[in-house]
DNA sequence: AGGTGGACCCGAACGC
DNA sequence: TGCGTTCGGGTCCACC
């Protein structure tokens, strides 16, 4: 599932090959994309557009065209998007946008669960937009423990749900949700208001940690994620937690255990990340 | 108000 | 073997 780095690794593979180039014709196939615009209406509306930018801000890339309009595509769980100069596939039923650029280059979004949303804002109403669904970006300097510490005040929701919520740390999903509570040594279950300053601020690093190896690696591929050459990913072979359910702990050797938090499938050690204590004694 | 759970999707994994 | 069922997950929304 796309979460920050692998949007990142998007974004950062599709910089290069978008800005400046103009929108020559734009094919949207299935109206649950742009839903509940009409996608004629948006292709149209998207046709001799140039790319000024490309920017991420938690989960979302924002395509910025010179004319100030935003462009937001959030991939959800199995949007995919592909740069290439060799022509669109006849035959893929999973196919949902087609971008031919001004360089003969084609843009493919494909997108097997059709949950991925395309959406044309105009100029000026992208800020709003993402303010209201979005915290802190946890890679950059305004994300601090104080900031972390904030946002959990008075909450009794577990950690895991807290971590999960976009305006605590943009961007963050399962994946990076349970490896950041692994590093950090604080189980899931815990209830976040609950975490003492030194927890907080070892979640904090935890997940700027968790999430630059993420990047590092171009991201996690579980199923569908590739980056826009089509390649996948190398995080899925240094994950500490999550998928190894009865796999030894890489920190300490206890068995893995998988649970639900959240309502999502939660992997954690039972040592290193202890129910009901500060975690401050356990593992090296 | 804050928290929880269902809906939206569909391929893969699972169960009989 | 083959078919039906369950699962999962980001976000929104209805309901406690």
């Amino acid at each position: 599932m796309p979460e920050l780095p692998e949007v990142e690794t998007v974004r950062a593979r599709l910089e290069p090959a978008l800005v400046g180039r103009r929108f020559d014709r734009v094919d949207i196939r299935d109206s649950r994309v742009t839903r509940p615009v009409e996608p004629m209406e948006v292709a149209a509306e998207l046709e001799g557009e140039v790319v000024e930018a490309v920017e991420r801000r938690g989960k979302y890339l924002i395509v910025r065209f010179q004319t100030g309009r935003v462009l937001l595509i959030h991939l959800r769980m199995t949007g995919t998007l592909r740069h290439a100069r060799d022509g669109v596939p006849e035959h893929d039923p999973h196919l949902r946008v087609v971008v031919n650029l001004d360089d003969g280059s084609d843009v493919m979004y494909r997108d097997v669960r059709r949950f991925g949303t395309w959406l044309l804002l105009e100029p000026g109403d992208d800020t709003a937009y993402l303010a209201a669904r979005l915290g802190e970006e946890p890679l950059t300097r305004s994300f601090t423990p104080a900031a972390l510490a904030a946002r959990f005040q008075g909450r009794r929701a577990p950690v895991k749900a807290a971590l999960l919520d976009q305006r605590a740390a943009a961007g963050m999903g399962n994946i990076y949700a349970d490896e950041s509570l692994w590093r950090a040594r604080i189980h899931p279950l815990r209830p976040a208001g609950d975490l003492d300053e030194t927890e907080v601020k070892r979640l904090h690093k935890a997940v700027r940690e968790a999430l630059k190896a993420g990047i590092a690696r171009q991201g996690t591929t579980l199923r569908d994620y590739r980056t826009p050459d089509g390649a996948p990913g190398r995080m899925q072979t240094e994950l500490r937690v999550y998928g190894r359910e009865d796999e030894p702990c890489r920190r300490c050797g206890s068995t893995i255990a998988k649970m639900r938090a959240a309502g999502r499938g939660t992997w954690y050690c039972p040592t290193c990340q202890p129910v009901g204590s500060n975690g401050a004694e356990a593992g090296p």
